[in-house]
DNA sequence: CTTGTGTATGTAATATCATAACACGTCAAC
DNA sequence: GTTGACGTGTTATGATATTACATACACAAG
């Protein structure tokens, strides 16, 4: 990777379940968000960074109690409200995205841009890639209107299989 | 709760927020329910219709948990498999669906069609609209081919505020 | 430097949503 | 009339999420 701020495998939907150099971008990553949070005037604590990395790292959305318990063994609180705080931190300020389908949540591949995420969920290996859909959700947006109702916040989702997972398996 | 003017719609998207004749939209889709089961090789037993039933009387999504409330004070199981196990036999037979969101379930408003749904749900009412959502479900399909993504199923829900509750407050 | 204020964190308790495992009853096929 | 598939009821437990309150910490005003 060249451009630390283009990593393909993580912000490039084609590339979204393919190799790379995660390391890099999971630093980029933190370190926009660092700047994002101290533009919107919100605190980047020791407990969020540490939810946001380990997001980060995993590449797939994890549960509330998954994230709790690295927390716990890191030193942090081991009680609920310690992880879904920090959760509802990332996701408010837009680096992270909550997944409907499997009560989890993921770090957001598009920190900073203004986007319309949809997301593909392997249900083979788990793996959560975030994409474009922009047309879909221009589509609600408009199927919405013709019955006059006003989206404010919408989920789109996928369950299927992954390229890697359709040659195994 | 049968009253036509708390019905925002059950089968038109146009209408899916106006006024109409629930009583006679609710006999209609519990008829053609019965025929598509038995088409289908399955059966309707009390506990399943019964359950069908309170999901087109209410005019919103309904927890598993509500569902078996009012189960339970009709004399069937009172323990939470009971509603699950007729939700999920619903949702397989297309009768009925689970709204993410909400972790909640509302019967199909277009029993028998081959459909694409998407949900539109009132924030403040909690009423909750099946409309088409073709072209939303082509892009996302679209886009997930491009990253090479095999879709399966898909969940689109929009969160918002419905006519009725624009006005009002 | 101290203090007041708002925010963040820790913790206990509880609420809400969902499933596993097993017992029993029915009914049709043989 | 026995078998096997399915549906229902029940116990128990697991998984997800929130409320309420106490404590600690950052930061600016005095």
């Amino acid at each position: 990777m060249t451009d630390p701020h283009d990593c393909p495998g993580c912000a490039v939907p084609d590339l979204a379940f393919a190799a790379h150099d995660h390391a890099q971008c999971t630093q980029d990553a933190l370190d926009r968000a660092e700047a994002l949070t101290r533009t919107a005037g919100a605190r980047m604590t020791p407990v969020r960074r540490r939810v946001l990395e380990i997001l980060l790292e995993e590449h797939k959305a994890l549960g509330a109690y998954d994230v709790l318990a690295r927390l716990a063994t890191e030193g942090f609180g081991n009680q609920p409200p310690v992880a879904y705080r920090a959760l509802e931190f990332l996701v408010d300020q837009g680096l992270a995205h909550r997944i409907q389908r499997l009560n989890a949540f993921a770090a957001c591949a598009h920190v900073g841009e203004d986007h319309a995420p949809a997301f593909l969920i392997c249900r083979s290996c788990h793996m959560v890639a975030e994409t474009a859909a922009t047309a879909a959700r221009s589509s609600l947006d408009a199927e919405a209107a013709r019955a006059g109702f006003r989206v404010e916040r919408s989920t789109i989702e996928a369950l299927g299989i992954c390229p890697g997972c359709q040659g195994a398996s």
